[in-house]
DNA sequence: CGGGATCCGGCGGGATACTG
DNA sequence: CAGTATCCCGCCGGATCCCG
């Protein structure tokens, strides 16, 4: 089970981390706790029923920690927990990886419209 | 866009190896190059179709290629690229956090049916 | 051999209304 | 305020058949 399945092991991670918004409400809550409509504020576009179920999917995992006040109205703050913070030398690679994969995006784009079919095959990015 | 949008970045690169059977692909592809049908062995319970279409979308963005030799009976090779092993320390760092996580996951699990309710709120892993 | 064409079910995500 | 309860839809992945 060494070389065999190692994709397991990265599909475990990619489980974790797939969904629609839970990229943004990680951003969102690394460097501040929120609470449920503060977030939801921070992202634009989200419905209540699916920030719930993001949240409740990170917090199932221990990637985020969830505090209910028992107040009238309620206040339930979100923040990330210690364990979550291990992902941050991922993310971390993902999004400079991210960022040149964009940019090379966009230049193989150029190419196709300015030289047709020509290509450089420099390849070296 | 610094501080707002960083999620994007990290969401192209999700994009780009979220797919069910990515992964096991450039896993087989990292060290050899295979033809569709040796491909098809090494990845039990894929489809052609489902097998057609990973390799067409990883094609897509440059992380394998794509070779056809106009034979008859036809052959089609597939290898990793240049710029697909730039994806290699996002992988690793999953590949070691998911194995952790997998760990983490079973001693939790052996601690809630050991103790009940109890928690040693240790979380240090 | 390496696909494409067609059909299909499940699930992630969304819109809306209601509630302690 | 912070959710649940319904209903709904698009798309990914799967099964099956056909083809140069």
């Amino acid at each position: 089970m060494d070389e065999t399945a190692r994709h397991c092991f990265v599909n475990s991670t990619l489980d974790i981390i797939s969904g629609k918004w839970k990229m943004i409400i990680l951003f969102q809550l690394t460097d501040k706790t929120l609470r449920f409509n503060e977030l939801k504020k921070q992202i634009p576009g989200i419905t209540q029923r699916v920030l719930t179920k993001q949240l409740r999917e990170l917090e199932q995992e221990d990637i985020i920690e969830r505090r209910v006040y028992p107040e009238i109205p309620p206040r339930v703050e979100y923040s990330i927990s210690a364990y979550g913070r291990t992902l941050q030398p991922i993310l971390t690679l993902m999004h400079e990886w991210g960022a040149l994969h964009l940019k090379r995006q966009h230049s193989v784009e150029r190419n196709q419209h300015t030289e047709g079919t020509g290509f450089g095959h420099d390849g070296t990015m």
